[in-house]
DNA sequence: GCATGATGTAACAGCACTTATATAAGTACT
DNA sequence: AGTACTTATATAAGTGCTGTTACATCATGC
């Protein structure tokens, strides 16, 4: 046997309990960043604004590259981040590219949104510490083992031996 | 040091890869589901199509008690499940509730769709199987630290750290 | 003056809800 | 039977997020 019969597989869930652990700390994380009390920031704005305070202004193109997304995207993320008297933009050397820039509101709490982001790296790194077998580990044990036969394909013929003796 | 102070944390983290492996597993899933040939099956609709096969019909509210979810959300599932032919709903003993029942349509594929719920979670044994220590553990045991002191907690003790050292 | 590059923006799409209100049906009390 | 309440469901509208597609605008370099 191969695969359990009982009727309903839904009730217990080895997947489960990781999306549970995982949304747990992500709503954790959202609220480091939301006790911060600065009007209008949102946690989506942070990867951005703390590469925006590393690197330097950067144009709406380069900063899509930067986190992997279209330029329409960002632009419209930039748009929200201005309404929110977050960034500027200001005109580059070329006056096609614009420049977003922290404004002093932004500068004032982004040294604060890199400690929070470090903190919390800081904090799984602990509890990685603390355990006999670290996460991180698992996650790469995991995706070699996906590299030489994806999750897909492991369903599929877990999938046919259940159809062909169940 | 308790926190790295490279100038761009958000270049590195131990919490992305977790998240894209979730990601891409889940990716998967719903390819499994949308492999079936049954039209308007939304991969949202298996758990509650699988629970009303297993449980026999049930009325809104106690779907809705089923998943956790608010009776409105699953009227309106309902709805949708109803539109893609997949269940019916008829008047229970007492007229105001409604049995929610799966179509002849539903019932040809819930047994598959049981079965393809069955071979994901056998898929995740075997990968667990494979591994030095499975992943299911990992989650236990942070759970356990994190009931000890909450993720939350422990990113605002890091930051505190980093503020008064760093 | 025309292709190319950078950005802006409208419109839409999809999900998964919530809130508030409506409707109908049962139940309890008098 | 009438009134008031509760229970069950439906539905409209809105929220929040995250995007995509398609088109428009304007600058630049040749």
């Amino acid at each position: 046997m191969t695969v359990d019969n009982t009727p309903d597989p839904t009730e217990r869930s080895r997947w489960r309990p990781l999306r549970l652990l995982q949304a747990a700390m992500d709503a954790d994380i959202a609220r480091i960043y939301a006790e911060m009390p600065v009007e209008g920031l949102k946690p989506s704005f942070v990867m951005e604004l703390i590469r925006l305070h590393a690197h330097g202004p950067m144009t709406i193109t380069e900063l899509a590259e930067s986190v992997q997304r279209t330029h329409s995207a960002i632009s419209q993320k930039v748009a929200a981040m201005r309404a929110a008297g977050l960034v500027r933009t200001t005109a580059g050397a070329d006056a096609r590219s614009k420049k977003v820039t922290l404004t002093a509101k932004a500068s004032r709490v982004v040294d604060r949104l890199a400690a929070e982001w470090r903190a919390t790296e800081a904090a799984i790194a602990e509890i990685e510490a603390e355990i006999p077998y670290p996460l991180s580990r698992v996650v790469t044990d995991i995706e070699e083992l996906l590299r030489r036969k994806s999750f897909h394909d492991r369903i599929a013929e877990k999938l046919a031996e259940d159809v062909a003796w169940g």
